[in-house]
DNA sequence: TGGCGGACTGACCGCCCGGTCGGAACCGGG
DNA sequence: CCCGGTTCCGACCGGGCGGTCAGTCCGCCA
């Protein structure tokens, strides 16, 4: 039953063993080149070589796939990211440490990122999500904690901390806007590029 | 004539003198609130108390409709961000005074700001709207100019120049998934601190 | 061997999409 | 007073959309 969807996870490579994983990743390749509704559930049958039925036999409609997508992408980044914090580096280190994890899992994951970060969210649908949300706020809000633990350390100036939060996350969430898999850095070296911009500034001394 | 829309902007408000005004205001708005795919010409005639017949005597198809938000949003930009340079500025003051009028278009212009700026391209639509794209590529060669001048003049040390452009970049255009207008701080008051925080580091010193 | 449940299909539904067309209403100039 | 042009409308089109349904196939277990 489509039930049972709940325990699947969207890989950004499938291996055709379970169809439920085939869908999730075809849906999210399309949704990420092509967008939300851009994407019919022909595009994504046909991507998958199967008939249009057999997606609402796994899925009840084209949303709850979106919506499978979005969550897992979004939970998956949080613990890669808590997983990757050096449990004993110093606090700017583990603020590094939660850009550079970030980046690299927008390269091992990058249709799921990009799918459930394009899209926007009208009032309804947001509440439809809130699971989603909630991840996200909490990611948020690590790499808040971490600002804050490099400030009370005396790493960090005491800057404005959610302030400074969009502005490392801005820079993560915006390089799916710009970035060309076949440039000589990596998405991981980018964001530890920012931030060494960040940390030591512009200004010469 | 349709061709006569060539002449027209969209302005953010509009004073239904002018219906192609009217159109690309309440066109800009939907585009910007439930996307281009989101938005049919049908919700775009009755937002502005029209048939939908009279969309298409005043414009070809409904990607005109968007590529006279996009194209004209985007030029503006950058003539609104060039004649806010302070002419006997240092190198950084000018940095500082592209980041601040950027986040003051972002107020004033909003919807048309978001509309040109959340949909995304498919390579054939991209060689159809290749003058907005080649007045964007005048906007971010402008950013890098000034950084390069910033680091010749000796005020900025020796970052990686299209980088830290992407950084500014993507802080100013990330704006808009997050901002709402009830905060304290302007636009312009948000990119002044990101300036503040990119130049003067995280750092304590 | 029989039957039951999950995987799967193709034909089909009503709806709304972007776009067209023929003509009405209006208005300034001769 | 009529003319030509512009502005505007309602009815209509083919097609693609998300979603449904009746039914087939097949492997597994009793």
């Amino acid at each position: 039953m489509a039930r049972a969807a709940v325990k699947a996870v969207a890989g950004e490579v499938n291996e055709n063993g379970d169809r439920m994983l085939q869908i999730l990743g075809e849906s999210a390749r399309l949704f990420a080149t092509k967008g939300y509704d851009g994407t019919s559930m022909r595009d994504i049958a046909e991507a998958c070589g199967i008939s249009k039925s057999l997606l609402y036999h796994h899925f009840v409609d084209k949303d709850e796939i979106y919506a499978r997508i979005a969550l897992g992408s979004t939970q998956r980044l949080y613990e890669f990211v808590v997983d990757r914090l050096p449990e004993n580096g110093t606090p700017p280190d583990r603020v590094r440490a939660f850009m550079t994890a970030t980046g690299d899992y927008f390269q091992r994951y990058r249709s799921n990122w990009i799918a459930s970060t394009a899209a926007f969210w009208s009032d309804p649908e947001l509440r439809r999500h809130k699971e989603r949300v909630m991840w996200r706020d909490r990611y948020e809000g690590l790499i808040r904690q971490l600002i804050q633990d490099a400030i009370d350390a005396g790493d960090f100036r005491a800057v404005d901390v959610p302030l400074t939060g969009r502005l490392v996350l801005s820079a993560l969430n915006w390089m799916h806007r710009w970035y060309r898999p076949d440039k000589d850095l990596t998405p991981g070296q980018i964001a530890e590029s920012y931030f060494d911009l960040i940390f030591n500034g512009l200004k010469a001394r």
